[in-house]
DNA sequence: CGGGCTGTTGACGCCTTCTTGACGCGGGCG
DNA sequence: CGCCCGCGTCAAGAAGGCGTCAACAGCCCG
């Protein structure tokens, strides 16, 4: 879930904002001070902030500062000011956006929404799993097992690829076949079972009594660690 | 040198808007309209792009989608409209911050800095890429190999460039033939072929047993430091 | 105007991958 | 005890991907 830290001292307003990104799904952490904002984000570090820059204790631009020495998660700023030099020193000094006001509700949302899907792909890499005898590196898509890398085919890769993501739990056959092969070849279960069987030639250390890549009979497969 | 594309069919103001950003050492394309824009940001990709909505061929969201099908180049949207509803679809089809005009220049040129801030670690951490064969300078735009200077042809740079950007990693088929030759050649697989190899003679010890372009058969190819 | 470079397209042989069929094994069930 | 179904294995044919060579058109430059 994307975390929020909402910093602004006019309750109402912190409040207002909290209802409305909590009902959009968002999970909320509110600093009304300066101070708190800084505790708050080193202690539970948000996925995006909206500061406030009107604040009863530190300078907005000064909780900015103390943010960008350490994180670089995208701040939005909020300010009744429309001078110019007040949004360039804003933005120079490190935010993400400007937004005065009053403002609309739906643009703020949506200027988060932008907030946070531009530190979308850096956030979201895939993990790469390891067991005793081969690793699976999901974002470079590279197979390897004692030192040497392994090749697969396409299908191969694929078919590993959806046990994977499903690390200890059993994945029903249709489903293998859906996610492999289409919706078409539901029922193609000889596909599987040859397919399994190359991949087991592959990374078991013993093909023939597997140890990572189960058969559960009459059920599906299951990939375990 | 940072590249700014400028959309808009209002030639005074993308005449003021292109003054001040040579002014402050930009380099910038100009397009007067969609399909213009679209062309231009596929020959020569800039690093962020200045996009009016008002255009006389296409509507602005379409050259957006358009940009978006293949690039995640920030997008600044430039509009007279001020309606909340308009600044959230152009939000939400992809735009990183919404003007109204009429806008400030200084506003405008200090937001077009935070978009362009946002992406820089993406874009200037890999300078110089080795291998025990070649070097990669992708700052200036060199290859060398054996203390000689290897010349590569646009297209030829721009593959290799993408494949290098990822080491390690596989890169799709698609993927390749999008970023290099647009979205309109995701199939044309034929040209991969024909470029690869010609990246292998001019790269590669033993074209015919490559070690640092590797083919990954029905996936795509990976780029082996 | 001519020549070279670049990008595009076609033809062809080789090789991998996918698909499909046949067969043996083993466990559950009548 | 014998049958049947699901699973694993092997093998062979078909299809398509890949690498290579070569020809052609457009373009810039001399």
């Amino acid at each position: 879930m994307t975390r929020v830290l909402v910093v602004d001292d006019d309750r109402a307003l912190a409040r207002a904002l909290s209802i409305n990104l909590k009902a959009r799904g968002y999970d909320v952490d509110v600093a009304l001070t300066g101070a708190e904002a800084l505790a708050s984000a080193s202690s539970r570090p948000p996925d995006v902030v909206v500061l406030d820059l009107g604040l009863p204790d530190l300078d907005g631009l000064q909780v900015l500062q103390g943010l960008r020495g350490w994180t670089n998660v995208p701040v939005l700023v909020l300010s009744a000011r429309e001078e110019q030099a007040e949004k360039v020193a804003a933005l120079d000094a490190g935010a993400d956006d400007y937004v005065t006001k009053p403002f609309g509700m739906d643009e703020l949302l949506a200027r988060l929404r932008a907030a946070v899907r531009r530190t979308a792909p850096t956030a979201g890499d895939l993990p790469i799993v390891v067991t005793g005898d081969f690793t699976v590196d999901l974002a470079a898509r590279r197979v390897t097992r004692a030192g040497g890398e392994v090749r697969l085919t396409p299908t191969e890769w694929h078919l590993l690829e959806v046990l994977v993501r499903s690390p200890g739990r059993l994945v029903a056959q249709k489903q293998l076949l859906q996610e492999v092969w289409g919706p078409a070849y539901e029922t193609e279960s000889h596909y599987l079972r040859v397919y399994i069987a190359q991949l087991r030639r592959k990374l078991e250390p013993d093909p023939a009594h597997p140890v990572h890549l189960l058969t559960e009979p009459g059920m599906g497969y299951r990939f375990e660690p």
